[in-house]
DNA sequence: ATAAAACTGTTATTGTATAACATATCACCA
DNA sequence: TGGTGATATGTTATACAATAACAGTTTTAT
């Protein structure tokens, strides 16, 4: 990809090619042996990404995903099934219009944005 | 408090008492003299707290905060600002209408919503 | 009175993240 | 051309967050 450096690189391929959410040591096995051996590693590289915009961290479960839809953008939002894990990434939202409202009115600058949504995915939802 | 355990009580009340979000361990330091020493006990008492709305969680910072609002609603939104620490609960929102359609097409029943706005307070803003 | 349920206490362990220090690489230009 | 700063890397040790597992106690309902 392009201008990653070898670390980012391997953190980043790891997580492209994960089905779900990885935690820092998921990635940290996924990536042994590409040479890289501790944690402070994996966090490295996943700053450099996260702050590209190339991959987002999922607060609720403190795991990090392969940004879909190659924006750089911080306002995103997740479903996250608490069932059988699947974590989706929904368009870019921008901030909602009351949410706006209120948070201007006391003066607050918005950087970033993070909205999960926790629930049942429909395969789940059946059961 | 209404109908809270010991436990859970000196818990709350240590949250009502906090001007910032408290660390699970933030708590238990804040505890100690009335009797609490370890972990469990204090997660336990947060269990029971998030789940009645009396307190939520701040996913993006692993700490906790006393609800201002008495709602039993689990769609909240706070503001967080990374300079300062200080975290506003704001007004409970619904599901931004753009988000709720999407994730309904894909089926998704959502049982819990977390909107976080970081980014600077006005009193930081200014510097 | 007794069984089920809820609450409490304790030890040990697992997971998540960063501090601190050492070395290497590369770009830039004085 | 060799010095300087910025960035990337490797490594060890440690701090911070959360839970497993087991034991005992209090409460409630029958």
């Amino acid at each position: 990809m392009k201008d990653l450096t070898q670390n980012q690189n391997a953190v980043y391929r790891h997580l492209r090619k994960a089905a779900r959410p990885q935690s820092a040591y998921d990635i940290l096995d996924g990536v042994r042996e590409q040479g890289l051996r501790a944690p402070p590693q994996i966090y490295r590289a996943l700053k450099a990404l996260t702050d590209r915009g190339l991959v987002h961290r999922v607060e609720s479960l403190n795991a990090f995903i392969a940004c879909d839809l190659e924006h750089k953008n911080n306002r995103i939002a997740f479903s996250i099934c608490d069932d059988c894990g699947t974590v989706e990434e929904l368009a870019p939202v921008d901030i909602p219009p009351k949410l706006k409202h209120i948070s201007q009115q006391s003066g607050f600058r918005t950087r970033k944005m993070v909205i999960e949504l926790v629930g049942k995915c429909s395969a789940c939802g059946q059961a």
